[in-house]
DNA sequence: CCGTGAAATACTACATGTGAAACTTTACAT
DNA sequence: ATGTAAAGTTTCACATGTAGTATTTCACGG
């Protein structure tokens, strides 16, 4: 999560050498861009030109045309022929489109959760996130929202892993993706984080309670109104995120 | 769906002659391979090496490495480092997996589709892939199990594509490749084309009666169905698709 | 016979150069 | 002013060559 990210052999003193990180240079520029877009340092629209790219980061283009290729497989920037590379935007039909999916795949998540027994380690999972989450938001005078967004990716991400599916967590993984763009966009005021923060402990009471009804509408609700929030700023935007 | 994906302009009678399809190396060669593995051409474990392909094709290695990360990525292949490239293979657990979430896709799309009384919709739309199913099941001595399987495939495609949702649908459609490739597995009895295709029309029934209840228990028996005719195949073969 | 180490082999990742295609700009003519 | 044509620029896809690294093989010594 760092700016550079070339950091690699610390001078730790008489620690036994730390093996080299390996430096696969598509590997490397796929995070950077990742982390750049997903922080949105990049900007929907914004343009990605490989040679630039190159240049900054002192490779050639290959591996840069590689690191964007993968990037418009997860729908992270769309390469148009001949014309050059852009961060993708979402319309507010794709945030639609991915909440709905989300949703499925989070309430399949918690039905499985309270089937299985597991809702003490969801409980004991989320605390993490959920003090994150809580510590990010309350620090006066300002949010640290990149700390929040973790702490919320991370108890969403909790009731997926805690399915034991790894074939539905690859999924849940590429959604979250847009899932975390869209977060970053809409997490801007302090109202929006705290609202966020009562919602999740609204699911986590409904676990408490081991009531299934409760969790899906405490859960469906929740997403709901992240959604309509996006969507609603979406449409202040001009429609594009 | 032909073994040879190069044809392009088949001599149709005064048809305004199609554009020449774009020869993408890379595309091309990633249509080949992922052709020969739904078909188990390339059976599960197959090594496939880069130089060989690229030589048989007439391309450079370019063109089959990208084309081969591509399939990785899908999950088709897996590239060990060092090693080799290989077609993947399921196991009773990747099984299991995969049907899980095939069954919470489709289940979702099924009660989509009569919330939003689109079931009209749906029927007409898998009568053409029943028709084929039944054909390539009823001819006598011998069973067209190619046309079988897309007829299966296309039916559950339509429930999914009727949600009109298209990020479920390419979440599906991922998916689907892995269904594919266990549906060339286990279909290879008339009794089990007979069993999917009794399956389906009690899916067709149900969603006749409009019963939300009745069409998702059918839908979900057929899904658990297959899933455990093929697991059952599957132990048989020590382990591995 | 088994373990050890070195050479041979195979594969990956990357850089670079080339040709082709499409968009952009400019200049010109109507 | 508008439309058109040509030049210029950008970008893409591919081939080829190279270096580095892991695995395998094989020979040698215990």
């Amino acid at each position: 999560m760092s700016d550079s990210p070339r950091v690699v052999n610390r001078p730790a003193p008489e620690s036994p050498l730390l093996p080299l990180e390996q430096h696969d240079l598509t590997e490397q520029t796929y995070q950077v861009l990742k982390e750049r877009i997903l922080h949105r340092q990049l900007k929907p629209g914004a343009r990605v030109s490989v040679d630039d790219i190159a240049q900054q980061l002192r490779v050639s283009r290959t591996p840069v045309t590689a690191a964007l290729k993968r990037l418009a497989i997860e729908g992270l920037v769309e390469i148009i022929p001949r014309r050059g590379t852009f961060v993708s935007s979402l319309t507010a039909r794709d945030v639609e489109e991915l909440f709905v999916v989300r949703a499925v795949i989070e309430l399949y998540a918690a039905r499985c959760i309270l089937r299985d027994g597991k809702t003490d380690e969801f409980l004991r999972r989320i605390d993490g996130p959920m003090a994150k989450m809580r510590q990010a938001s309350e620090t006066d005078e300002y949010t640290d929202y990149p700390a929040f967004m973790e702490g919320d990716r991370d108890f969403h991400l909790a009731l997926v892993d805690l399915t034991g599916n790894s074939r539905l967590a690859v999924v849940y993984a590429e959604l979250n993706v847009h899932i975390q763009v869209s977060r970053a966009h809409y997490l801007n005021t302090v109202e929006d984080a705290m609202q966020a923060l009562r919602e999740h402990e609204a699911v986590i009471a409904a676990f408490r309670s081991r009531d299934p009804q409760a969790v899906e509408e405490a859960l469906e609700l929740h997403i709901s109104n992240v959604k309509d929030r996006i969507v609603e700023l979406l449409s202040g935007h001009g429609g594009r995120l």
